[in-house]
DNA sequence: CGTTCGATGCACT
DNA sequence: GTGCATCGAACGT
């Protein structure tokens, strides 16, 4: 069974300003074909990581191997290991050369919600390590991709897909939109630097946006 | 309610 | 050796 392709976004689109590939991710799908099913969530979240000037964004200390993706051609997956626990998903921007991503941080499930709920309670151990509840049938549906670790988990995303082009196979997203109303601007969270610049944004008032965690 | 803090692996200095 | 673009359990009000 091959799952339907409709409407996937070239890598033109993701050939722009940063900020506005943003807001035009916002209502569309990430979709993540696996043989284990597919997984899709639409994007109710993002933020921009732009350029060498930008303190927060991982070409900071300018080309390294960690981040030569982000000096490639667009509209490939930019994917990392954080806190040696989180995967975290970007979909590379602008021209090549010119440093630049989108961090994907959190979708509304729209397909796959099972297999999110499988992937969510795998992988055994608690994040912290200690014993696991017996509340793993507690999660909320709109929680399975809430934040932009707990959505590579419940997609199966990981550095195997770092490099992946958003067009492919098993990988891509899917044009949609949100109502211009609905989208809101403000400081990305958390990081350590860079905060005073507002560049993540969110449907406002959808339950499956995580916020992060301080809020001031 | 609120805030703190441990787990964990890899890139980078 | 240090520091993270995180998460959620475990505390303290």
């Amino acid at each position: 069974m091959v799952a339907a392709r409709k409407a996937v976004l070239p890598s033109s689109f993701y050939d722009r300003a940063t900020l506005l590939v943003a807001q035009e991710l916002l209502g569309s799908t990430l979709v993540h074909a696996t043989p284990d099913g597919v997984a899709a969530g639409m994007v109710v979240e993002a933020e921009a990581y732009i350029g060498e000037d930008d303190p927060a964004c991982h070409a900071a200390p300018g080309p390294t191997r960690r981040n030569h993706l982000l000096y490639g051609p667009p509209g490939v997956a930019y994917v990392y290991l954080n806190y040696g626990i989180h995967y975290l998903v970007n979909a590379v921007t602008e021209a090549e050369g010119k440093p630049a991503a989108v961090l994907i941080r959190a979708l509304a499930p729209v397909r796959g919600v099972e297999l999110m709920r499988a992937r969510r309670a795998e992988a055994g151990r608690s994040v912290t390590g200690r014993a696991l509840r017996a509340n793993s049938a507690a999660v909320p549906d709109a929680d399975l991709c809430r934040g932009p670790g707990n959505l590579t988990k419940a997609l199966g995303i990981t550095l195997a897909q770092n490099g992946t082009a958003l067009s492919s196979n098993t990988l891509w997203i899917e044009r949609g939109s949100a109502p211009a109303a609905s989208v809101a601007w403000g400081p990305r969270v958390g990081i350590r630097v860079g905060v005073e610049r507002p560049w993540r944004c969110w449907i406002d008032g959808h339950p499956s946006v995580s916020g992060g965690r301080r809020q001031l």
